[in-house]
RNA sequence: GGGGGGAUAGCGAAGUGGCUAAACGCGGUUGACUGUAAAUCAACUCUCCCUGAGUUCGGCGGUUCGAAUCCGUCUCCCCCCA
């Protein structure tokens, strides 16, 4: 099995420092695990690596597409695994770096995605939330069984899989293992809740100084509000305020706060959706002492 | 000095005799997660020996079978008149 070293964990912990520390000293490659910095418009928001801190390292997965495009999941897994063989095949090691949970697993896991036929979907507009859900329980138990009928996005994505295609998702599922497709050091980063937080906090207002209203206020214009990449944090809670219907000040504590609520839920997938080591970056002794554990991983 | 309004859980704010440990919002905590994932959704949030019990609605006292809700009084805050 190819050998893929990973830096996940929270946003704003120094993941991307560290992976070019790891880079340097293991002689790797950097590919990006975040679904923001694909998008090349989106760079102070998305706390994206500049090209000066990359010190030297080959970094793979920013700026890949343009706000024209849509960028998800699969395209993701499709890419990185190529990148992860390339890398390999010139002989270094390959780093994943993000915080984008679903994206490292479905890169790392044998996650299956299949070409699905757009379906109609617009029958599901007047229909309740409880209504879908009903229908999800007529093809698909299991999975009606496991999504809550309030969470009318899964809801319908399982109920279009069932319909788009021969299978349903637990049949879909079914049929992978769950299983790490590569010899995987998992290193997840995080830091005390209250350290962490006050981090967060502060950079915000730095993207704040560094001109994130202009990068909104551009990218709104080009994607308009509606295009995915525009939900992301740190864009989404600026709409309200370029109608006047918001405060700065306002907008900006909700960035704040929305970023403080991701970085909860990180901790929660990385802590229980994957075998991770977890390193607490406040803590010098604890980063070298999982540096130490991946070049044993890599002798081995 | 006179008149009026108000004090409710971390914050904001409903509730005006029993169905109220107290709506709702915010903040916080925990969790789910296979194509929007920086997305979407759920649970919990007075205390405890927590499928039950105990203390709450500015303080004290009273009315009542029963009070956050009624009465008296005290403290503090806001507005208007002087």
């Amino acid at each position: 099995m190819k050998k893929v070293l990973v830096v996940a964990g929270v946003t704003g912990v120094g993941k991307s420092a560290f992976g070019v520390k790891l880079a340097q000293r293991f002689n790797g490659e950097i590919i990006s695990g975040d679904s923001v910095a694909v998008y090349k418009e989106l760079s102070i928001g998305s706390a994206k690596i500049k090209t000066e801190e990359m010190d030297g390292i080959n970094h793979h997965g920013i700026d890949i597409v343009t706000l024209d495009d849509k960028f998800s999941v699969r395209d993701f897994q499709k890419y990185g695994r190529i990148k992860i063989d390339e890398i390999t095949e010139r002989g270094k090691l390959p780093i994943i770096v993000g915080g984008t949970g679903l994206y490292i697993r479905a890169l790392l896991y044998d996650y299956e995605f299949q070409d699905e036929q757009e379906v109609d979907n617009t029958w599901m507009d007047t229909m309740s939330n409880e209504e879908l859900h009903l229908e999800l329980c007529k093809v698909d138990l299991e999975q009606s069984e496991m999504i809550h009928q309030n969470n009318r996005k899964r809801v319908i994505r399982a109920l279009s899989i069932a319909i788009a295609n021969q299978k349903s998702k637990t049949e879909l599922l079914n049929e992978q293992k769950h299983e790490l497709m590569y010899d995987a050091l998992i290193l997840s980063c995080t830091m005390p809740r209250d350290a962490l937080y006050d981090r967060l906090n502060l950079r915000v207002e730095k993207m704040m100084k560094d001109g994130l209203l202009e990068e909104v206020n551009q990218a709104s214009q080009v994607a308009g509000w509606d295009h995915p990449a525009m939900a992301a944090i740190g864009y989404k809670e600026f709409r309200e305020y370029f109608e006047g219907k918001l405060s700065l000040s306002d907008a900006i504590s909700l960035v704040q706060r929305n970023t403080r609520r991701f970085a909860k839920r990180q901790i929660t997938w990385f802590k229980h959706q994957m075998p991770c080591r977890w390193v607490d970056m406040s803590s010098e002794e604890d980063v070298s002492q999982a540096i130490e554990e991946v070049s044993l991983w890599m002798n081995h």
